[in-house]
DNA sequence: CGTACCCGTAAAAGCGTTCTTACACGTGAT
DNA sequence: ATCACGTGTAAGAACGCTTTTACGGGTACG
């Protein structure tokens, strides 16, 4: 087993989270710099009620973290910036995470 | 830039071909061995029309290729089988591969 | 001819995702 | 108070994905 990869419950969310272009471009503007939702909204040039359900996915998947901090100026910031993760997708982790999953499966009854 | 990777678009289609938990397991099953359509629908517990479909997908992202071959008994099987496929998934990657991201553009007009 | 395999496609229901618009709340400066 | 900036949430349209059911064609065997 060697690698303890995620769950494949877990995989296929994060997948799920990162097959989108804007969620993309949201990941690829985090990791050059850490940033707070109206600016990066202001940035990647999206409403930011929309901004903010893509964070949230992301967040929900564990690829960004959110943390809130207040300014010099007393106003309430929510900073996001990217995690750590690294994932080495071939057919056998696939295969591996496959094993763990929940969702629809053979229905193994008697 | 290293390792020339899929582009962004075509990334997002192997991501998003992979962000199910069915087509995961189709795609474990196929790794552990090839197989033919109808066979692999009894296998996995799925209606031949739906597994097609998602066959079509995985196709079309480049992680599986199907060849048509002639039984002895003059049966057309469709045999699926994996791609040698290889992503690594980290933050710097993914910043790389937006760069190449053709659709929801910030929209840069004078 | 009827049955049993194999292949494929089309239409329609059900459901989740994506996106827009509008609203509510808080602080600091004019 | 009004404006500018930050935060978050709710409702609804539009769209695509997932799934079922039904139909079409092909070869071999009894």
């Amino acid at each position: 087993m060697t690698q303890a990869g995620p769950t494949g419950d877990d995989l296929v969310e994060m997948l799920a989270a990162l097959a989108n272009p804007l969620r993309l471009r949201i990941v690829a503007q985090l990791a050059a710099e850490r940033d707070y939702v109206s600016h990066l909204a202001r940035v990647i040039g999206v409403s930011r009620p929309l901004l903010h359900m893509h964070l949230r996915r992301l967040e929900a998947a564990g690829l960004i973290t959110g943390s809130l901090e207040l300014s010099d100026d007393g106003k309430a910031m929510k900073y996001y910036e990217v995690t750590d993760f690294d994932l080495h997708l071939t057919a056998a982790a696939l295969a591996e995470a496959a094993k763990t999953l929940t969702g629809p499966g053979p229905e193994e009854g008697s």
